[in-house]
RNA sequence: UGGGCUGUAGCCAAGCGGUAAGGCAUUAGACUUUGACUCUAACAUGCGCUAGUUCGAAUCUAGCCAGCCCAA
């Protein structure tokens, strides 16, 4: 007799909804849990709520809110926050993903006896015999795909984690399915922020809840001109572009920081390839170490092609050489390995 | 108050008699779980000012103004 009992992350969208109705056909007794992660400033809130009772009524499933805001605060805000302070761009749904929904609703599903949990990302598990052990993988979503989030989450718990949008190419199709089963939240839109920042000012988000405050400093280039000023470093990240309000011949985006002096950095598109990289907390999933010198594909933002580079593991960090020099590498965000499909493991970018 | 040079949008800059290129910046939109990147669009009835030559001037002429450089 299998445990077919499984915990859903419901977000109240169409992806999460789905998904719900997908266990549910493939024989899965489906749960829903909600995770209450912050204090939303709008009424979108109760919306979120009552879309998720809605379709759990509708599907006849049941569901939990869990209050989260504590452990959020802890482990994904208080790290966006110590990320913009030392001058480096953050993933907050990387960690969210390891702390919450790969963390603490593991937790909550095992005390409701189930065996597994499952998302609405576009991601795949599946077992390796190759490898002899169960795999994350990038789902069938091409540029939409989420694998990239998902490289820190605990190794042991693949084997426990359910996708159902696995294998679906377009959210159309998704949407598709929403419409036809007469689920409301069909044409609800594409979440796109942060979260917990949902009118995306993170700027401000930073100022009301840290000690980082604007400080005003100088704008450099690489050969120490003072080309202009800027309004404190963590508005900027590396590769950007707008918002320097500096007129020159040729664009310039920001190459770096000097957090000693209160400088940014910019140059010329040339200055922003770099092609050795080393990143730090790193967090393999389908080997347990690097033990020589591996050909992989890497990831080095969310949005970003994949690059053939050859990875050296020297303890809990990865040396990286790509084959070609890559662009906009930003400390902070996740160099993801791929070997084909398969998510090797992930670091950051030191 | 001798000589030379320069003055085109917020910045840089082409044009050198035929009805204002381009780049940067900015703004708007698209894309996006990075207000990033990228893409698309908009952005000087006017070329320091004033007269003049001409069918027609940013382009030629004169005067003036401003800035820079070299001599004194």
């Amino acid at each position: 007799m299998e445990n077919k009992k499984v915990l859903l992350g419901m977000s109240g969208g169409v992806d999460s909804s789905v998904s719900a109705l997908l266990l549910q056909k493939q024989g899965y007794e489906v749960i829903g849990a909600t995770l209450e992660l912050f204090t939303k400033n709008n009424n979108c809130d109760k919306n979120t709520y009552v879309d998720v009772k809605n379709i759990c009524e509708s599907l006849g499933i049941s569901h939990y809110i869990y209050n989260c805001k504590q452990q959020f605060k802890e482990h994904v805000i208080q790290d966006f926050i110590n990320c913009y302070s030392i001058c480096k761009t953050p993933n907050p749904c990387i960690e969210c993903n390891r702390y919450m929904k790969f963390g603490v609703m593991w937790e909550k599903a095992k005390e409701l006896g189930c065996n597994y949990i499952a998302t609405g990302h576009y991601a795949k598990t599946e077992y390796s015999e190759k490898y002899n052990r169960w795999v994350l993988k990038k789902s069938s979503a091409g540029k939409k795909d989420q694998s990239y989030v998902l490289w820190n989450i605990p190794k042991e718990l693949i084997e426990h984690i359910l996708f159902p949008l696995s294998d679906f190419h377009e959210k159309e199709e998704i949407r598709q399915i929403a419409r036809e089963s007469g689920l409301k939240v069909a044409d609800k839109p594409d979440s796109e922020d942060i979260c917990f920042i949902p009118d995306g000012n993170y700027k401000e988000f930073l100022e009301k809840n840290s000690n980082l405050k604007p400080q005003e400093g100088n704008i450099v280039s690489s050969k120490g001109e003072i080309l202009g000023k800027h309004k404190g470093l963590y508005y900027y990240t590396i590769g950007q572009r707008k918002g320097l309000g500096i007129s020159y011949k040729v664009p310039l985006f920001v190459i770096g920081f000097n957090q000693a002096k209160n400088e940014v950095i910019v140059g010329e598109e040339n200055e922003l390839y770099k092609k050795e990289i080393a990143v730090g907390n790193i967090n393999l999933l389908l080997v347990d170490e690097i033990k020589e010198q591996m050909e992989v594909e890497v990831k080095t933002r969310y949005s970003s092609k994949v690059a053939k580079a050859k990875i050296t593991q020297k303890g809990n960090r990865i040396d990286v050489i790509f084959e070609e020099p890559q662009r906009a590498i930003t400390p902070g965000q996740s160099a993801v390995f791929y070997i084909g499909d398969i998510v090797l493991g992930g670091g950051k970018i030191l």
